[in-house]
DNA sequence: GCCTGTCTTGACTGTACAGTCAACACTAGA
DNA sequence: TCTAGTGTTGACTGTACAGTCAAGACAGGC
């Protein structure tokens, strides 16, 4: 009958996702996202929504293909120990890379909470303890195998591997030295010898 | 030879800073100020400045009346090791008191930095640092007085601490649950032991 | 080739905000 | 009591933004 839409709705989101990503919700603007997606405004509102729709969208979006995958994929990496070693590492290169820094979009969404709505709020909270329970099932396993003494309490030892994590990212927005970061990571892994 | 003002600037100060306190710079219009201070736009602006002044002196009043004391206060509490359980104590109170939560005033703007000028940076960066040099310089104490093991490295567990407690607001913004930001405070001080 | 219904386009509306302005209020000194 | 000069007041200006609207573009069914 009608006629077809011209762009790819995925991928708006996907590029949309990118400036959330850069500027949180707040400090975008529709105009940005229409820059970014070359897909006029009118056009976005049918296809997706109004502003918080496009960016719970591009949350989600985040969520399951990159965050649900990073972890997967450094889950496989190697034995537990060296995941979560792997996993600090990659928080310290991407915290440490000032002028590229934006931090994990759902952090950085749970640093703005009160501008969101309870679906945007589930979102994050489930993501935030997704995140403990990978750090507490590898810290198992790691005891399993012997590569963790058994002496370390893997739920609270989570929690902590959590927060350091989380702090890290303050810190690099803060700017903190990097040395500095590289301390609090280093000290934070020791938890787990 | 002309009128005095019938408000006091420091009171005015005072007031916006708990405005921005609790909404942010972004978040916080001149109305919002002018409401808590009672005082009104056109004397604000004549007696302090624009937006960014008033954020600037209310920022610099909390650095110097709230944060500096508090550490001063808790530091002459009791022994080192006490001093900084106090600090996590208190942390883990604020952080577990949802209702009330608004977090450190510095550490809410290090998260939003890109909102800000150079002043404000700097300011910002130097108290993150200055609470670094707080937990080390316990611990250095600690050290000498023998209720922290002398193995302990105290640069890199301050930087540690420093971690902890940052990402124990961050997890009270994202909505987890409160044994979880314990476990996180107490494992963080099983660094000391 | 016309008609139907969707997609696109750019102009428009209403609102919220920071900052300015000019008239007015008021006090202290001449 | 007059006057000079500062504080106060509320209305105003310009800008930025989210969201809407209506006219036009287009493709496929009849």
């Amino acid at each position: 009958m009608p006629w077809k839409k011209n762009f790819d709705v995925e991928e708006a989101v996907e590029s949309a996702m990118e400036v959330f990503w850069e500027k949180g919700f707040e400090s975008t603007t529709i105009t940005d996202i229409t820059e970014a997606t070359g897909v006029q405004r009118q056009s976005l509102y049918n296809a997706v929504g109004d502003k918080r729709k496009i960016f719970l969208r591009s949350l989600m979006k985040y969520d399951t293909e990159r965050r649900r995958s990073t972890l997967a994929s450094i889950e496989s990496l190697g034995t537990p120990l060296e995941s979560i070693h792997a996993f600090f590492a990659r928080a310290i290169e991407q915290s440490t890379d000032c002028a590229n820094y934006r931090g994990c979009f759902l952090v950085n969404t749970a640093l703005r909470l009160q501008d969101h709505d309870d679906e945007v709020r589930d979102l994050v909270s489930a993501a935030l303890e997704d995140l403990r329970a990978f750090f507490k099932r590898l810290i198992d396993h790691g005891k399993v195998r012997g590569e963790i003494p058994s002496t370390v309490d893997a739920p609270s030892t989570a929690s902590a591997l959590l927060a350091a994590i989380f702090g890290m990212g303050v810190m690099a927005r803060g700017s903190c030295g990097d040395d500095v970061i590289r301390q609090a990571a280093d000290r934070a892994l020791s938890l787990l010898a």
